[in-house]
DNA sequence: TGCTTTTGTCAACACGCGTTGATATTTGCT
DNA sequence: AGCAAATATCAACGCGTGTTGACAAAAGCA
């Protein structure tokens, strides 16, 4: 047990112990196909917590599934590579450390749960379109988010939750490059050919 | 009773009717949200036929998420609009009188269900991966479908699944106009640049 | 040490699920 | 009409689910 550990209280730990346990099952199965028992079971402890931890099943996965999106501030040097960019930072989320996470929980179940699907919708209203707006404009912004988000939940889709082939074992510079491309020409269409 | 179904021996039209309200259900809910009771309820007859009927609730996915893309095959002439065509022909089977078809029943499940997300892997190396690379050559071909995929996979999420209010109110020809464009640089860039 | 609060276990509940076999009803044929 | 086959109903099974409340062990404090 690390100084950290032990610096933390009891339920803390097995607080968090469950939160691990819920979002990795979640993200792997699904909202319907992850049971309190088996997160349970992942977490070592008693199905019984889980619910006196979190108040209930839903809870837990409203708070395994909230996140923000936060992208890092544009550089003013990099426009015109912005849609680049944006696809870097995608990559860097996905399969960085925190592989698996809020992201991957939300987008597993939300084409079969509506309250998965209602917070997608949130986080993009809240925080896609008002960051496509800083940077392209507020002029048909939703326009542009709209096609972006298109490009990039489909290749999340594809590429993280389907695996089509293809699409796994592409490069990351391949991706950058070419949805990259795509990305910045819906940034740099001007409002009234949109 | 029309005379079309007065034609139809008893026993096809309840399969029929069972299999209609199942792949109602499959499109709205998804494999687990989709009870067979429900089904049942919705086709007017007893759970207990479903069964009788399809072997299991699995067969009965299994057919009703079944379905060939078959894309028409493109006339030589508009090569160079192929991307606007393979948009504006994916619009049309979403929208058209088969909305909510098998292709829906799939994508709905895909993401939660095991069986689901192979049938869709096999859609995309059996149909799509050829049809691009008739349409493209064979070089690169996997990875022109792969990026191409992507998109429309997003699409059809955003516009179908998920609801994105900015891509549902998306007029079709906007969507056609640059996604095509974008599928068409998919298509165009000579393999020695992927 | 004793008492209180925290943390955890256990058994059970009510429910919905897919599926089954026995039984009833309807249909088709002679 | 009367028999046989097709079609549909019903009740029940075993199972897994989320959740609950009663009880047990552990920890913190006087």
């Amino acid at each position: 047990m690390t100084d950290n550990d032990a610096r933390k209280s009891k339920s803390r730990r097995t607080r968090e112990a469950i939160f691990i346990a819920a979002r990795r099952r979640f993200a792997a199965h699904g909202y319907d196909g992850a049971s309190v028992r088996d997160i349970a079971a992942d977490a070592g402890i008693d199905p019984a917590l889980v619910i006196r931890y979190f108040g209930s099943k839903d809870a837990l996965f409203a708070e395994a599934s909230d996140f923000k999106l936060d992208l890092p501030p544009l550089d003013s040097k990099m426009r015109g590579r912005a849609g680049e960019y944006m696809v870097q930072n995608f990559l860097d989320i996905w399969e960085g450390p925190d592989a698996g996470g809020a992201f991957t929980v939300l987008l597993r179940s939300a084409a079969s749960n509506e309250a998965a699907a209602a917070k997608l919708r949130e986080v993009f209203a809240t925080q896609v379109i008002p960051s496509v707006a800083a940077l392209a404009g507020t002029e048909g912004a939703q326009q542009r988010a709209g096609l972006i988000t298109s490009h990039m939940l489909g290749l999340a889709m594809s590429r993280y939750i389907l695996k089509l082939p293809p699409v796994v074992s592409m490069p990351p510079e391949m991706i950058v490059t070419h949805v990259g491309r795509a990305i910045q020409i819906y940034l740099d269409t001007p409002s009234d050919r949109l």
